[in-house]
RNA sequence: GUCCCAGUAGCUCAGCUGGAUAGAGCAACAGCCUUCUAAGCUGUGGGUCGCAGGUUCGAAUCCUGCCUGGGACGCCA
């Protein structure tokens, strides 16, 4: 617990005193003391609805009530400096800012860890996200779902979570076979034959390639082979081929699992036959018209789900269950997947399943990521995996850089649709809001360089009561609210909140740059705790961005 | 037709476990570089929070209906 919140708590503890000791609630009516964060700092460091919550209980009057409230606070104990009764019945407090100067030491002594907490309580998470079929590129929606997914898992891992992250490798379906397909045909057609790509097939550059490294390698040796034997055989190096260029631009994106789960694994290990024979036994299934269905409609789905098809072959949803069964197996106490706004009709369904098998549907979560709308040229671009016609991952890392993407795609939340102007992100000027951040952190370096070179002391003692400047104050609060920033986007599965975070700090800190000047030789002791707060700051910043999975420039 | 997401400033979006005068960036306008990096700062203008009801001391936030945009509704994956 840091200081923010031990002053907090220490408040809400007086006022539940105040209240009972006034005897306008006794303690069971008593509901839980909230404190905001006024928007307004004319309305102090905390503001309390409680008089107006109390009014009904008490049967007085907003303002009496808080009056009340106010005349039996010990406001020593709360360290409080003034306490204020505004508008409907608010109580505004104003906090004494001495424990202000128990932030910087806090960070400096915190430093790369400052921002952790225990919120998660070891809780294991297992986040399971892109999980990208492995028949193509990956592409600018997928940039997106990595982006979050790794942002959200660190945002937990320094919540104080146990997080795995894993991707499921769909190995195993239909879509293997049309991608043995696909690249047959472009292996003929690499070799000169006039050859048809199939209706269904994968018409993107990478099956291009693939056929070509096939040609390089083995020349047309594969056009005598058995159709069958050659099928197999593509199949399997297009696969192999796929999954390593996947795994090589997440490397490249900065995202790196724990584990990736093959799908075949389930059939190898009879972990198909196991789950079905769970949703057997637990009578949510049977026959119709040759075909196995899922009761999916008894746990809150519109229509039922066949499970085994009239061909004897799995649906999608077959493996996919059991794949969940095997999460929920290895003790995870939370199982999050993130997908593509297109899969959102499969969350009930999903959650039929996951009860089905036994499991509190708690357990399960899933973040929707909204579209991402290209525009190029001022025109949207239309982007279609079938046809190939996508932006990659690959071309925005290095067209925009891996820090701006990254960047942008958690500035939003993931289910707002958002647009990516491809002009706007090449340009690299400074629309860009990550310049902005990293700009912040440059300048402090420099400053600090500064410091080092013009031979200002550097650490002992640091005298915080010398912050006196509105922006300095400003500066600390800040930094005080991070790790509970931190925690709060872990909880709640937003990580844009520590985006907006290192924003909000960035600007605090121009802003005072502006306005005062740290390195001062007229006034020794204010510089040393000036250094000692744009340190703090820096350390903040950078922490912030290393979350986000960004770069902190010293220079540029 | 059913379901999901969105609709907030000219544009892109925050804010949504109900709280005081609704925010930011960009764009527009007016200022600030002999002083630690102007990729910055300061200020101004800009809003029926899609519409209509409801819940209550109080609604952008919760509920209902409707409108608009996007998406999903397969024995595809």
């Amino acid at each position: 617990m840091n200081v923010l919140e031990q002053t907090e708590n220490t408040l809400k503890q007086e006022i539940a005193a105040a209240v009972i000791k006034a005897s306008l609630a006794t303690e069971e009516e008593l509901p839980a003391i909230i404190l905001e964060k006024p928007k307004d700092k004319a309305h102090g460091d905390f503001a309390s609805n409680i008089a107006m919550q109390l009014a009904r209980i008490a049967k007085k009057a907003p303002r009496q009530i808080a009056d009340d409230i106010v005349a039996n606070l010990d406001q020593t104990k709360a360290s409080i400096e003034k306490v204020e009764i505004a508008g409907p019945g608010f109580i505004n407090f104003f906090m004494k800012n001495d424990f202000l100067g128990e932030i910087i030491p806090t960070i400096l002594e915190a430093g790369e860890n400052y921002g952790k907490t225990n919120a998660g309580n070891g809780e294991r998470v297992q986040v399971e996200f892109v999980s990208v079929n492995p028949t193509g590129d990956l592409h600018l929606g997928h940039a997106r779902n990595a982006a979050f997914g790794d942002v959200l898992c660190n945002v937990l891992t320094a919540a104080g979570y146990q997080v795995e992250r894993e991707y499921y490798i769909n190995d195993a379906g239909n879509q293997i076979d049309n991608l043995g397909l696909s690249v047959e045909a472009r292996y003929f057609q690499e070799l000169g034959e006039d050859v048809q790509m199939p209706e269904d097939g994968y018409h993107g550059q990478a099956i291009i390639d693939i056929a070509k490294k096939i040609v390089a390698e083995h020349g047309n040796e594969w056009t005598f082979k058995e159709k069958s034997e050659r099928l197999a055989f593509f199949k399997e190096f297009g696969l192999k081929t796929s999954l390593e260029n996947i795994e090589k631009d997440l490397k490249d994106f900065r995202v790196e699992f724990d584990s990736w789960f093959s799908e075949r694994s389930l059939y190898k290990n009879e972990k198909i036959t196991d789950a079905l024979n769970t949703l057997e036994e637990g009578n949510f299934t049977y026959e119709k018209d040759g075909a196995m269905w899922f009761k999916t409609t008894d746990l809150g789905d519109d229509k039922d789900r066949v499970l085994i098809k009239q061909d004897g072959s799995y649906t999608y949803l077959t493996p996919d269950i059991a794949y969940h069964k095997n999460k929920l197996d290895r003790g995870f106490d939370q199982i999050i997947n993130v997908w593509g706004a297109d899969h959102h009709g499969y969350i009930p369904r999903m959650r039929a399943a996951i009860q089905a098998l036994g499991y509190p549907v708690e357990k399960f979560d899933v973040k929707i990521i909204q579209m991402v709308n290209l525009f190029e040229g001022g025109e949207k671009v239309k982007m279609s995996k079938r046809t190939g016609k996508a932006v990659s991952l690959r071309e925005l890392m290095e067209e925009v850089g891996v820090d701006a993407v990254r960047y942008y795609f958690v500035t939003r939340s993931n289910d707002s649709q958002l647009d990516f102007d491809m002009d706007l992100a090449r340009s690299q000027s400074n629309d860009n809001p990550i310049f902005y951040v990293q700009y912040a952190h440059a300048r402090i370096c420099t400053m600090l360089e500064q410091a080092k070179n013009k031979g200002f002391a550097d650490g002992g003692e640091v005298d915080a009561s010398l912050l006196t400047a509105e922006k300095e104050l400003d500066l600390l609060k800040k930094l005080g609210e991070f790790p509970q920033t931190v925690a709060d986007a872990a909880e709640k599965h937003t990580p844009h909140k520590v985006t907006q975070y290192v924003f909000d700090l960035a600007t605090l800190l121009h802003s005072f740059y502006n306005a005062e000047k740290v390195l001062d030789s007229e006034n020794p002791e204010r510089t040393n705790a000036r250094i000692a707060l744009m340190k703090a700051v820096r350390l903040t910043l950078a922490n912030a961005m290393g979350l986000i999975g960004v770069t902190a420039p010293e220079k540029m």
